[in-house]
RNA sequence: GCCGAAGUGGCGGAAGAGGUAGACGCGGCAGUCUCAAAAACUGUUGGAGAGCAAUCUCCGUGUCGGUUCGAGUCCGACCUUCGGCACCA
């Protein structure tokens, strides 16, 4: 009798015999090539979900093909384990953050496990522990070292929620809360800035690495490059030093057209410039303005509005003088936070004329344009007109030939704007990497020496959010003596963005255990870049828009001598549940657990590879799944059950005429075979699960054909037995090798050679030709496959069906595409 | 509004480089097994129509046009859905 697919026991089974071995353990060697194949580290927020599985499955499987061509792969995993959701979860429950977290990760551990995963836990990093989050600070140091981290005060993004300051990029949705949805505000407050916008440039370029072309898209719009002019207009006020207020365009070309000016209501030179009688209707505006929230003050859909502040500035190109405004449209962050307004070639600018009447002046004339007046703004290129000397030119040329002029003039300059930020990386929560800095009375700010790192996070702080941060409160954290000067001083009590930890633990896993540095120089030269890094597309101007700064910044450091850190990146889709995505709030959330517990973690693997296109998504469901399952059980049951040939081996020799038959059935099954492995192998490498799995289930399907007529001889038959099994390892990997124990050979299936096709034996003898009349099929011919076109066309004409349809009917041309179709066409 | 991706049976999805539309799986239907059911296995399954029948005909990849001997695939316009950005001067 035999023995039942029993996933449970199979599958412990070989997870403990994998772990003894250390079969998945690597390291450097330089007879193979290595393949880096990384999946984005899991956050500790508690279970895994069947989403998390989506991404670490198939990047398992394709982790373990490579292994099985004879890469050296590293395919490595950790936890991302500082930041908020695990604090927020912590306060919740009244845990410390760090045991809560470090339970999660004994859970996402176990979980993992189970998954049957070729991960080297030796190389595991946890960022929330002082042997990890050491080196974040030393980073940090570093940063500092080459000017690229920065303390300023500036208005920035505050979630009311969090309690805490956000970067830019985690402000979404027009300006709420990446986390929490909440609407942020604006605060001026003193932080740390890493100068990101130093390799804006940069940032924007992706030679060299394979990206999805929707990732590069995104990360370009988020640096938003724009080239135009800077353009100063002079002041002429009684009491004021500043004597110039400095405009960013893109549009020079249109700058006879200026007819007002508006400044950002933060604008410094307000104040100065509101004239006595304006003073209170510009107070009363800069009061309301700062009390919207983000969302509404940058709604679309708002009216603009605006004040005049009672003051004027000269437009040197024209000596017009033009009346200055303030309007909550105009941001302080972007550009000098103050605009040349040109209503008869702007949209916005062109909205605030009309609301308060004020002049629109054409300057650029559309294609045949009669003189007549504009019914709204005309933003596209045309042709200069009423601007002096410029009249005539395309606007193209107007705009290098205004710059020449101003440049000459000194009233201007060519300049370049982006719509990027520096990172701002402060945070005033608890559960996060101390900054490692020191204030002193005398000395100012003060690095911690590299030699007193890692600055503890202290474990007895009262971490729940106030607004300030907590370690502000722990008097033996704040309390310490300058490096400088051994005066008391203080430290610096904010935290970091938990995407520091998370920008440069890819090269941790090169040398996980390195105490003297954050990584092994050589090993990381070994094992970087990244080949194959695989996640979410959330992650699109967050993670892998700072890891690449991070890297950038370390290259120019010579720390590091390559220019970017993941050179293949692939985003999976998101699985869904019920048309919906899974979120612990819809409570709609899959737990793999009970689908491995009952029908084992091969069958989940597959499932999720099955559903759709990687980079699709999928629904679960219930039903696909268990179509999976029977599909591993009669694997199971095709390779253990007794295969019996219809005559014994040596008795077919003496038959000659069963000879030819059984030659030709296997030479068919040996043709299947090598298409299959071709078929796989060339999904594999293209990330193309379900296709591959739709290939393995047909070979499956067609072996079951061949075991039941019995037509191949054994030996035949345990070789496709074989490749079977090879091909379903990296997909099915107990299962895989459970079978290939029990048809007798030596453990391991994971350390067997990939197989190989062969083209010649992979080659159809035989193809289907279609005939088509006119462009539509009318019959279909089996020919052999290296049939000449003029064979192929007589055959065409010879075909009955075909016949009937060229009855009475001149052929005017015939086409023939060699091994797949004749097409007569009639009339 | 702008940028990007995608629309194929009852469902998930397949179709190197313009050449058999619907692989593979789910579901359905019929059968085998069973006292019965479940499970499993076998067969069948895009729609409409004709025929006792094997078969045959027509229609069919979001909509409307176009290119081509031939279009799910290429081009143009539009509709829908999903992502991203959104007063960036």
């Amino acid at each position: 009798m035999l023995a039942k697919y029993n996933p449970q026991e199979i599958e412990k089974k070989w997870q403990r015999r994998w772990a003894e071995d250390r079969l998945y353990e690597v390291t450097e060697d330089d007879t193979r090539p290595k393949l880096y194949a990384l999946t984005m580290f899991a956050y500790t927020s508690g279970d895994l979900h069947i989403g998390h599985w989506y991404a670490l499955a198939p990047s398992d499987v394709h982790a373990r093909f490579k292994r099985m061509q004879g890469y050296n792969v590293l395919h490595p995993m950790g936890f991302d384990a500082f930041g908020l959701p695990a604090e927020n979860a912590a306060i919740k429950r009244g845990i410390h953050p760090f045991t809560w977290t470090m339970q999660n990760i004994d859970n996402m551990r176990r979980q993992l496990r189970s998954m049957g995963t070729i991960y080297d836990w030796s190389r595991e990093v946890v960022t929330c522990l002082p042997e990890y989050y050491k080196w974040t600070q030393w980073f940090f140091l570093k940063l500092y070292e080459a000017g690229l981290a920065y303390r300023a005060k500036a208005p920035v993004n505050w979630c009311p929620r969090c309690q805490t300051v956000l970067a830019n990029e985690q402000v979404v949705g027009g300006g709420v809360c990446e986390r929490c949805g909440t609407a942020v505000i604006r605060r001026d407050l003193a932080q740390w800035f890493f100068r990101i916008t130093k390799y804006a440039d940069e940032l924007m370029q992706h030679d060299g690495i394979d990206w999805p072309e929707r990732i590069k898209i995104m990360q370009r719009n988020w640096v938003g490059k724009s080239v135009g002019a800077e353009i100063s207009f002079a002041l002429d006020c009684p009491g004021i030093d500043e004597k110039e207020i400095r405009v960013f365009t893109t549009r020079p070309d249109t700058a006879f057209g200026v007819t007002f000016m508006v400044l950002a209501p933060e604008h410094p030179l307000v104040a100065k410039l509101t004239s006595p009688e304006k003073k209170a209707e510009v107070e009363a505006y800069i009061t309301r303005s700062r009390r919207q929230s983000e969302i509404e003050r940058l709604s679309t859909e708002k009216e603009k509005d605006g004040v005049f502040i009672g003051a004027y500035v000269v437009n040197r190109l024209t000596g017009d003088k033009v009346p200055v405004w303030i309007a909550d449209y105009v941001l302080m962050s972007y550009g000098t936070g103050a605009v040349m307004a040109v209503p008869a070639h702007d949209e916005r600018d062109y909205a605030f004329a009309k609301k308060y009447n004020l002049p629109i002046k054409l300057v650029i004339a559309p294609p045949g344009w009669q003189g007549g007046k504009l019914a709204e703004a005309y933003t596209e290129p045309g042709t200069m007109v009423n601007s002096g000397q410029f009249d005539g030119l395309p606007s193209q040329q107007g705009i290098e030939a205004i710059c020449d002029f101003l440049e000459g003039k000194g009233w201007g300059k060519r300049a370049i704007t982006y719509r990027l930020r520096d990172w701002l990386i402060s945070r005033q929560r608890y559960w996060g990497a101390p900054i490692p800095m020191i204030y002193c009375e005398k000395c100012g700010i003060v690095p911690v020496p590299e030699e007193d790192l890692p600055v503890l996070l202290p474990e007895n702080a009262d971490f729940k959010p106030t607004g300030e941060s907590p370690l502000k409160y722990c008097e033996e954290f704040v309390n310490t003596t300058c490096p400088r000067c051994s005066a008391p001083a203080k430290r610096e009590t904010d935290t970091m963005d938990t995407f520091m930890c998370s920008s440069w633990y890819f090269l941790r896993y090169a040398s996980p255990h390195c105490d003297t540095a954050p990584f092994d120089a050589e090993k990381v030269k070994y094992w970087l870049p990244v080949d194959l890094y695989t996640g979410g597309a959330e992650h699109a101007v967050m993670h892998l828009f700072y890891a690449r700064f991070f890297i950038k910044a370390l290259r120019d450091m010579g720390l590091v001598s390559f220019s970017e850190p993941f050179s293949r990146l692939f985003n999976q889709g998101v699985i869904i549940v019920e048309k919906q995505k899974m979120s612990k709030s819809r409570g709609n959330v899959i737990t793999p657990d009970e689908y491995v517990s009952e029908l084992g973690a091969d069958a989940v693997r597959a499932y999720l590879m099955f559903v759709a296109p990687w980079e699709q998504g999928g629904e679960w469901d219930d039903s696909g799944i268990s179509g999976i399952s029977r599909w591993l059980n009669r694997v199971w049951n095709l390779v253990l059950e007794e295969y019996k040939p219809r005559t014994p081996d040596h008795a077919l020799e003496k038959l000659k005429g069963e000879q030819a038959d059984i030659e030709q059935v296997e030479r068919e099954l040996s043709r299947i075979t090598h298409q299959t492995i071709r078929k796989v192998t060339g999904d594999l490498e293209k990330l193309r699960f379900n296709t591959m799995i739709a290939a393995l289930m047909e070979f499956t399907n067609y072996l079951a054909k061949v075991k039941e007529a019995g037509s191949v001889t054994p030996s035949v038959w345990n070789e496709s037995i074989d490749i079977l099994l090879l091909l379903l390892a990296p997909t099915a990997p107990h299962l895989a090798e459970e079978l290939w124990e029990r048809t007798g050979h030596n453990y391991s299936i994971h350390n067997q050679s990939w197989p190989q096709w062969d083209e010649e034996l992979a080659k159809d003898e035989e193809v289907t030709l279609v005939v088509q009349v006119n462009g539509k099929l009318r019959d279909k011919i089996i020919v052999p496959a290296g049939i000449t076109e003029a064979e192929a066309k007589k055959l065409a004409l010879e075909s009955q069906r075909v016949k009937a349809y060229l009855k009475d009917k001149v052929t005017l041309k015939e086409i023939y595409v060699p091994g797949k179709l004749v097409n007569l066409v009639v009339r």
